[in-house]
RNA sequence: GUCGCCGUAGCUCAGUAGGAUAGAGCACGAGAUUCCUAAUCUCGGGGCCACAGGUUCGAAUCCUGUCGGCGACACCA
């Protein structure tokens, strides 16, 4: 149990002694730290709704407190505030039992419950850019705290590999006369087992065949007529098809591997394409699915909206499914398939009423089981002019881009400490490597999820401050310390009771690891990891600039002290490690 | 036009199941290293929480309106 866990509970005790509701005890961090640890303002909403003295019931229930061995010190302050403060030998007896379990304090909160996330969802053809960053980023920090706190998990990539654009770039290869081939309706037998062109190749192909189809009707109509065959099945669209797909798959291995991102599916929009006909034919006979203005619709309007909510598009009058379709068939298949307790969508925030319509969709046609669909749409990254962002040539820089920019960056600021000649080219560049995503990881995350922010390439390659790299300075060195350390003090168990203010503001933030991580996933927001992580880096660096700890001369009170120190390491590389972000043994 | 999100320090952002003196980083100013990595630490200035009403003992937070920004509104994703 966590800390604000338990003593919630007690000052609940309290609280439904007197006669009042236990939910009222809920005890939270204090607003004032120089006054109290904790606070409990139950005391206030309960003499309102009893019409009494809010410090007269505040004082009654800080007397049944009184008594209990974890409380230091209760106090009623202000209006009717219930001040607490934890007993030092309680925080570092919890502490040591905090270290010595597996977990950490990680809240299990999903008892083996199965969480299907679905993020990254890069499409075929297209590089990945910066505007990526985001849904990889959050997307692989969820599945990581989500696992941590006991979730089964599921990631899919979801290509996008089955809508619009594969037509655009069949037509553009076709008008370009790149491979005849697979064009020619009489070929018969095996198409090549090369493919016909490259990722460069697609990544120029894309761009200009989007252009072309904005500028050009007929294009664009050229560019649907293929999508509808390729979907309808036609044996050399297929076969191109899928080698844009396997080109396009391994460039992106790369990038989400650079990233250190991890997907357990690599499925797209084309799997769900075998239960598209069956499932529209199931949707028909039920008379959910009807045509309107020669498309295929579902409706999924009710009642109380605020705000009408268009039907969802099944299939268009040439026959072609969009992604509404295969977002629904996909549904159908991992509930079939997995049956999740959740299916969690990290995805553009503008995309919201797509995935309403789509959810609608799903639980009308009974397609759900136990599944909670929730989107968790995330802000668009914008430039310093408030558009989404863009390079100074105007293009959208490339993720590769911006990783190896922050690479450099490190290395310089490695060079510039003086650090880099004693370490050999392959750790620097190791260690280059791990800040450089970190300053990206972290300046990502520690955005709130739903909100757009302004993308700052400067901010991006800072290792100063409220950054990624000044964690991983702060573990590493804890690290270093307990490389000095004598072996025989790192298994001692010490007596010593730490009370110093650094220390226990230290040793409080250890304790609320759980708290911060069951508060992340109930708002999947990695911020809260984010914020967590920097305060706690924060106070761990105000001991180590005023409690020297190797040069402490009392044995107990050292011992005590590397305690502590593991501890902090402990609970900041698990931190990291749910944003993503690797520690160097130096740096 | 309808609906949604947003407006907090010079800049970038936290903070909304109502609570005490609204926070952080950067930038700016002043300091700290005989000692565990100065990518650090300490101190300081800096705010009509867009504006106007309302509810409340109490509002950045809830309600209404105004202004401003962004986004979504059926055959793209």
């Amino acid at each position: 149990m966590g800390l604000l866990e338990d003593l919630s509970q007690r000052v609940s005790a309290a609280f439904a002694a007197e006669g009042l509701a236990a939910e009222l005890g809920q005890v939270r961090l204090a607003d004032r730290p120089d006054l109290a640890q904790f606070q409990c303002n139950g005391a206030l909403a309960a003499a309102k709704a009893q019409g009494v003295n809010p410090r007269e019931l505040a004082t009654r229930l800080a007397q049944r407190l009184e008594n209990d061995p974890l409380l230091a010190r209760i106090a009623v302050a202000g209006p009717g505030f219930i001040n607490l403060d934890v007993r030092d030998a309680e925080l570092q007896s919890r502490l040591r039992m905090q270290l010595r379990s597996a977990l950490l304090g990680a809240p299990q909160t999903a008892a083996g419950r199965l969480a299907m996330l679905d993020f990254g969802g890069p499409n075929v053809a297209k590089p990945m850019h910066v505007g990526h960053l985001r849904s990889s980023i959050i997307g692989d920090c969820l599945q990581r705290l989500f696992r941590a706190n006991g979730w089964r998990v599921i990631s899919d990539v979801h290509l996008g590999d089955w809508g619009l654009q594969m037509g655009q770039l069949i037509s553009e290869v076709q008008i370009r006369g790149l491979a005849p081939v697979y064009f020619d309706a009489r070929h018969e037998g095996p198409y090549p087992a090369v493919s016909p062109v490259s990722m460069d190749d697609l990544e120029a192909l894309y761009p200009a065949a989007a252009a072309a189809c904005k500028a050009d009707p007929a294009r664009l109509e050229a560019a649907r007529l293929a999508t509808a065959e390729l979907q309808a099945g036609r044996p050399g669209y297929r076969a191109l098809w899928q080698h844009f797909v396997r080109v396009s798959e391994e460039g992106l291995t790369r990038e989400f591997s650079s990233l250190g991102v991890h997907f357990d599916e690599w499925k797209g929009e084309s799997d769900a394409d075998p239960l598209i006909g069956d499932m529209i034919a199931d949707l028909k006979r039920r008379g959910l699915a009807v045509l309107s203005e020669g498309a295929l619709v579902m409706a999924v309007a009710e009642p109380g909206d605020k705000k009408e909510i268009p039907p969802l598009l099944l299939l268009k009058s040439d026959g072609a499914v969009l992604y509404g379709t295969t977002d629904l068939a996909t549904i159908l298949a991992r509930v079939s398939r997995q049956d999740p307790d959740l299916i969690l969508y990290i995805v553009d925030q503008r995309q919201h009423v797509h995935f309403e319509q789509v959810f609608r969709a799903a639980r009308k046609a009974d397609l759900v089981r136990k599944a909670q669909l929730e989107h968790a749409g995330f802000g668009t990254m914008n430039g310093p002019d408030g558009k989404p962002f863009k390079t100074r040539a105007g293009g959208v820089m490339k993720l590769y881009e911006l990783i190896a920019m922050a690479k450099d960056e490190a290395l310089k600021r490695l060079a510039e400490a003086g650090l880099a000649a004693d370490y050999g080219d392959d750790e620097r560049a190791e260690i280059a490597r791990k800040v450089g995503i970190a300053a990206i990881k972290f300046a990502d995350l520690s955005n709130h999820r739903t909100t757009d922010y302004v993308f700052d390439l400067d901010r991006f390659m800072r290792f100063e401050g409220k950054t990624g790299p000044y964690l991983q300075y702060a573990a590493v060195r804890i690290q270093s310390i307990l490389r000095k350390a004598a072996t025989a003090e790192l298994e001692e168990e010490s007596a010593h009771v730490l009370d110093s203010v650094e220390e226990r503001a230290l040793m409080l933030q250890l304790l609320l690891l759980g708290e911060a991580m069951a508060s992340a996933e109930e708002r999947r927001a990695p911020n809260i990891l984010c914020d967590y992580a920097f305060e706690l880096a924060q106070r761990f660096s105000r001991v180590y600039a005023a409690r020297h700890i190797l040069a402490e001369e009392d044995h107990s009170v050292r011992v005590a002290r590397l305690e502590l120190a593991r501890l902090t390491l402990a609970v900041l590389t698990k931190v990291l490690d749910l944003l993503g972000i690797e520690v160097p043994a130096r740096m």
